[in-house]
DNA sequence: TATGAATGAGCGTTCATTCAT
DNA sequence: TATGAATGAACGCTCATTCAT
């Protein structure tokens, strides 16, 4: 069972510093699979390399590993998204909402982003504590981003004058949806037949295209009007 | 929670043909609250006001039972749509999709609805033999409903030249998040404030907006420009 | 479900008198399909073609069925033993035993005693009582028969001098232990290859040269030599 | 019932290589009071001084529970009576035979190989993986290791031209039967009033009768004629 | 007398958590 | 610090027994 010089198998032996996120990471990876509850810790231990232990030396349970991994990841990404909208004063919204559209899509096909996104929605609702901490620290934070730019887009005539609130959760409502379906391609092969990039251009144009002022050609957003029965690739 | 005509005693003997169903209610409850993976029958049973055993009466194991959930509620509705849609070949494409979101978002707004996606989304994948029964039976079905549909649409000109199967998915995404948003009211206030009646009236707009023929005003599907800032109240 | 006239079928409602009869062979059955703890009372009234409620009118729980079952057998047998042999005084010692075998190898063949055995083995000491009654009523009485008749073939000169109670004892033994294997045919195939009758010669054959004469052929007691690997039918 | 020896506490935190041997022990005790399907694992766990739970990190179910009892006696002695039989090729057929007799009675009296043989009979039947497994395992090994043995004593003239296959037969139904009985001594006082080693000699003397060269003294087989109503202790 | 729907204790098995090493 | 053997409560499911009809 113990091979020696066994240094170059993907989960190797890490130094004691690394530990909690080795353990995260292997949390991922099990959680991803079989849910919260599914979970078996033996497996995350396995998965980690290390004993079972251990991870009670770290986290004094397992809700405590889905509040860390929702921390990772969702906080994350937050501030990079309003580090990056408030650095830039000068483009376009529609550029702008592009550009976090872009990032948002990226992490959206991110296992680890797709794992979080499915266990917020399946399990969150039974902790109340995180419950809490989710809606002050992301929901209403993100809602605020997108107010303000999508605010800049109407002020500016770029979009058509739409409720910036509605026009928000329209488009988390859609890209949080393909997460979902995209991150269980094997249950939900409906989306099989695109590539990723492909997505992406479905949604923006179809968001674009809802927010494009009356009487204007949502072309002027800079999206072609589409073939009838498939995107044509672009950029991939 | 309380049903008007319930004239017995506690909550017992409730007619013999009613038993299922009355399982089938408890089952909604607890599933919602904990989650396939976490509900107990033990609790199913109690919150029924059966005892355990008499679940395995009327459904051979848990998955059954949420099988026939899947079974009184999606696909119930879709049967439904199948027949309203196919019955009335008068109406245009705008009208029937109308009517068609207008039924889905009353089913939307039944807990039991909101149960069944949030449970599909989060827990079906592990029950692959479900995931056949629902990628059969609802997911392609649904899919074809609105592919007919969109498709008369964009040939009759109502539609912009849009691949029915992305418009198809859009809209599918956008009811389905806010089924979900709206299945944990106290968890997702983000959309507490406004009616029902307003959030139906705001993905419409959305959708034929971003589906309208490129240079045309949306109004002519029948949709005014929203307000800057909240929708008003119409017909509610 | 109920079909007029249905008069030809095998388990068709007789009449109450009878009742407890009627469970007493869906009893036989059953036990000998799945034992004492693994028969179902369900199956059991199912196999009667009665209420499964009804089997309590006549038993007071699955313990009595089992008491009753070994009573109506074993005595049964037994009574019927004595009455034969004691009622013919006149034959060979020799002849009277070989009688006697082969109306034991005739019950053994019959399903109900074969299950009887098994269930005496597989359980019959965990109710004390039924095991004092078992003793008194069946070893003891059929002991005492075979003794007598050993004694007078030895005393006759057609048996050598054996303690009547081993030679008993060891055709006890071949005989129940083969009724075993019989009973089980499908799991131990061991047997499979040969005839009941040719069991039977063997299993004569093989216990009256054991207590032959010394110095004497066995076949005066009537058996052939056998070949050397397969006995040839006779008779069959 | 106690071991001389135990020096520690209680009765918990043997070794813990010892483990498995002291489950066994307990599974031995337990289905030998309750069957197979009547023994509960809860129980088990109590006799061995152990928590339910610590089962199932030695074996994966009931049923590889008692494989391993019938490998641990049943099977064990085969392998030793094959290197015993293969190992010594200059005794007689007849004095090989005694050795393997001598064994296997030594072994029938041990309880765990009398527990073993009632639920073998009993209860095997119901779990067919097992049976198989004992059928490849036991009966046909088994019926070889006799098979050569009988068939050169009956080339060397010690034996009568027998079937070696029903000769075999007839030992194994004796010596298991005798087993059965000895296992429920309480129950079955039968045997009670003789020593072990007079019912050895009881077996072996019929048995070598039976098989005795016609025309032939079994007394050459070593075995002395009995007297008449008790044999008279011998070695014991 | 006869029924079978209803019950709930009890089964084999799993796994989050503990703790001696 | 790190382990993994040990635990026992809890699960889905079964079925002998009861009882309203």
């Amino acid at each position: 069972m113990t091979s020696i010089g066994r240094d170059h198998a993907t989960k190797r032996r890490r130094l004691p510093e690394e530990r909690p996120q080795q353990i995260l990471d292997a949390a991922f990876e099990v959680f991803g699979d079989h849910g919260l509850a599914g979970a078996r810790l033996d497996d995350i231990a396995k998965c980690a390399g290390i004993g079972k232990g251990t991870i009670y030396l770290y986290f004094p349970n397992k809700e405590a590993l889905f509040k860390e991994m929702i921390r990772q990841t969702v906080i994350a990404h937050l501030e990079r998204s309003e580090r990056d909208l408030d650095g830039d004063r000068t483009a376009t919204a529609t550029a702008q909402l592009r550009d976090y559209m872009r990032e948002l899509w990226t992490l959206t096909r991110s296992p680890a982003y797709q794992v979080v996104m499915r266990l917020v929605i399946a399990e969150l609702h039974r902790f109340p504590e995180l419950v809490e901490f989710y809606l002050q620290e992301v929901v209403s934070r993100k809602q605020q981003l997108l107010d303000r730019l999508i605010r800049r887009g109407i002020a500016g005539g770029e979009f058509r004058s739409i409720d910036p609130r509605v026009a928000g959760r329209m488009m988390a409502s859609m890209f949080a949806m393909h997460a979902l379906w995209a991150s269980t391609g094997r249950c939900w092969p409906m989306l099989a037949a695109e590539s990723d990039e492909e997505l992406f251009e479905q949604l923006t144009d179809f968001f674009f295209h809802a927010v494009a002022p009356t009487g204007t050609s949502a072309a002027r957003s800079g999206v072609d009007p589409e073939p009838l029965v498939t995107a044509k690739r672009r950029r991939s």
